[in-house]
DNA sequence: TGAATCACTGGAACGACATTCCAGACATCC
DNA sequence: GGATGTCTGGAATGTCGTTCCAGTGATTCA
């Protein structure tokens, strides 16, 4: 019999790592990266910071916890069914991962992060693996499979989390901002560089006022597979 | 006369914003994001709190002026001619930035935060607008600009952050491993991962393992810019 | 039926950190 | 030669992650 089993016999509002997760999970997409603090975590399970630090090493290991949480449940979310094409399942591997990091802003970061953080973390391979499956199915040689499933990662992580970044900014201008506030809120910033160093970027300010973000993040994705199939 | 001009009169060895930025981006490069305390500063510097706090805002403003100054050192250092082609153009950006993301490992994860922090930090568009230049002498429909450019900046800023941290990953596992080692522990920590989940990435381990990391980058870069030609 | 054991808890305390405060040093200006 | 404003560094503050440890209550064993 297991610990945590035992104890869910004694208790059933007993601490435990999944609790733990899960109200870590909800104070970050409160208050963002900043608002995860042991203090908060105590005061929301009503408890002391040993108790927490029985479940987990340390806040380090919580925060990529809740991001394979997350990410995971974004993953499974997907279609059961055999994906049309190989594309339409990079589309959808693709837009899983854009609508978990429109829901928590705070993931872009943090999946940058273990990104950067060495080749254990245990997100990383988790994305370059779905993707890669559709680049297998794709009919890519093998030789430019990492290539491929690369370029797809990288290019959602970062465009979906500039996404997010303009969502939360544009929340930072005004609770109650519709659509075309936000959109315009990121081309007003970048309408005001400079037009000498900047004509390109002041030039397609006005396209993001005018887009959809998701149809510009799925024209992005079906850009890097046409590179694929090329 | 400005401030800072007076003071460099009074004296040579005077605390300056770019002395402390620059002992802010060598504090960086030798002990990594955790590197950077006030505490070590002031050390450094032979100073006190108060006198960088005269000259810098905060940590943050610290940081973003430390990414400012590299990523601008690494887009100033491309050769002065226009390149052969549009296409040699792209591939020189990439380079410029894999090469001073190799030289500051710590830059990945702050140009990953600035691209999830909101449209008003000054890195971003500055590697936007230096692609974007290129994207529109490759042809591209101006429909097409911002989805291009943003493509080829995701990919290069993840990808090449991606080859730091191997980089320093593999520093750690012994000051004197060579190149054999470092792309061996990368794949060994991915050949470790369950065969049944992970049959993918398992596969491109040895790919990893067998191919160098600029030749990689750059078949990304041109995977990209075949799918912006197409 | 006790006593010993074990998983688990939470309050107190610690060191490191970013940041603020302020009394003073120094060149410059009137 | 006082007044001014720039610039400095030491002391102090509050918050953070983390550690320590005396306890609690259920379980196990004699």
């Amino acid at each position: 019999m297991t610990a945590r089993t035992r104890k869910a016999q004694r208790r059933t509002d007993a601490l435990s790592r999944e609790r733990i997760i899960e109200a870590a999970v909800e104070l970050l997409d409160a208050a963002g990266e900043g608002g995860l603090t042991f203090r908060a975590l105590t005061e929301r399970l009503a408890t002391g910071p040993g108790a927490i630090y029985w479940h987990v090493a340390n806040k380090g290991e919580l925060l990529d916890a809740a991001t394979d949480d997350v990410v995971a449940a974004a993953l499974a979310r997907e279609p059961a069914g055999r994906p049309a094409s190989p594309q339409e399942g990079v589309r959808a591997v693709a837009l899983g991962l854009f609508g978990a990091i429109e829901r928590h802003p705070w993931l872009a970061a943090q999946l940058a992060g273990q990104l950067s953080r060495g080749p254990e973390r245990p997100v990383p391979p988790r994305i370059l693996e779905r993707f890669g499956q559709q680049v297998r199915e794709l009919g890519v040689p093998e030789s430019g499979w990492f290539v491929a499933a690369s370029a797809l990662m990288h290019y959602v992580l970062g465009a979906a989390g500039q996404h997010a970044a303009n969502v939360a900014y544009a929340r930072t201008l005004g609770p109650d901002a519709d659509r075309a506030e936000v959109l315009g809120a990121v081309a007003a910033a970048w309408q005001g560089l400079d037009p000498a160093d900047y004509p390109f970027t002041r030039a397609v300010a006005d396209q993001v006022r005018d887009h959809d973000d998701r149809e510009q993040f799925l024209a992005g994705v079906d850009l890097i597979l046409a590179g694929i199939t090329a």
